[in-house]
DNA sequence: TGTACATCAGTGAACGCGCGTTCACTGATGTAC
DNA sequence: TGTACATCAGTGAACGCGCGTTCACTGATGTAC
């Protein structure tokens, strides 16, 4: 370690890696800058060389959460469509279960709302690409029903937050408990809930 | 008003409201014993006459937002079970959207973890039960394929779910930009999102 | 009906705490000539 | 290569704050006889 105490160059590296820990450890809501500062053995008022305030710095680690959720969903294979959606929402929720504070963190409207941070906002949306480009390819192919896109995608990522969120909240089991939920609901997307006898009378059913 | 200062009787109650009105504008995180007192115009002390501390006192306003939520999903109509599904559907992200800090509240596992206030978490189950009971029913009527009711419900749960935080959250239109964004996602769920050419050949398909 | 007394629901003061942030500063580093 | 100086990255002290909670208490109410 660089440990000419001033200058030592990696103050701000240091001060994101040892908050991450504490959120990922305790949540968002146990991080304070004073508490860091003290942890890494610095004054306090030195970490606002590097965080503008104390809602930087969480941003930040917000912006590194969606950055490694977006490197895990890249990895999912495209082809078969069907493998490449189940494996799309697997990765999905296997990267909440395995960061429960991290995803609450860049999920938690109230405390990073949009709209403050671009740059939270785009990582955001670069990860949300991942999915959206999923769906997009499996349209095109002709896997799909020739559905709006919007519609796809905000119905895939509505299923896969979701479950997420039970799931890490304890509503419902994990995959440890129920290894094969997640690839279940997401089967039930794709194939649809309604018997097919119901198909073709019962789907634009308007009234009684 | 009763306001014999001394046993007004229903300080209890006062301090519920407020809260509530707090936590509805403010969300759960600007909730402060003494700022509570003083606005209801009492000493911080006496609030303990009422309330253990300040997580319980959280805990009673998730239970009443659960119980809200229950009455709603229960005013909607059984049959026939399409209209039932999608309008249980429609009722809980329109809940959620009108009451957004306590739908956080409710779901915010970090503030209010399950398993520590035991009638917290029947009140969320209870609200969930009627949820269950529409799926249920339609099930049981043939409307729905026969696949088992805990991932018939999870899947149900997940998608409302997912779709309530991501619009409260700003990650996706609401209501008021995008009426129909809920039912047309329901919708995807109960008739599948598979093109119909696809389905005979491919449900199980397992490798390339 | 009147009185003694237990109980209940408040009060005021205080404990002990940690927080984010600002300020004027100082020691270390990099750069121009 | 040596020196003057600007810039940068830290420091220590302090501001001002509000918080949850506990304590010993007092005033109001309800009850038994």
């Amino acid at each position: 370690m660089a440990r000419t105490a001033y200058h030592h160059g990696d103050l701000q590296q240091q001060v994101h890696d040892q908050a991450l820990a504490v959120v990922r450890e305790h949540g968002d809501s146990a991080i304070s800058l004073r508490a860091l500062a003290k942890q890494i053995g610095v004054s306090a008022p030195a970490l606002y060389r590097h965080f503008a305030d104390r809602e930087s710095l969480l941003a930040e680690l917000a912006i590194s959460g969606f950055e490694a959720l977006r490197q895990r969903l890249l990895q999912v294979k495209h082809t078969p469509p069907r493998q490449a959606l189940i494996g799309i929402g697997l990765a999905y929720v296997r990267f909440a279960q395995d960061e429960p504070n991290l995803y609450r963190l860049m999920f938690g409207g109230q405390v990073l709302p949009r709209g403050v941070h671009p740059r939270l906002d785009d990582a955001g949306k670069a990860a949300f690409q991942v999915l959206e480009d999923t769906v997009e390819r499996a349209r095109h192919s002709g896997y799909l029903k020739p559905m709006p896109l919007a519609l796809m995608t905000a119905t895939a990522w509505s299923l896969v937050h979701g479950l997420s969120q039970l799931t890490i909240d304890g509503h419902l089991p994990n995959a440890d408990a129920e290894p094969h939920l997640a690839e279940g609901i997401t089967s039930l997307l794709l194939e649809g809930a309604i018997a097919d006898t119901n198909r073709a009378t019962d789907n634009n059913e308007d009234s009684p």
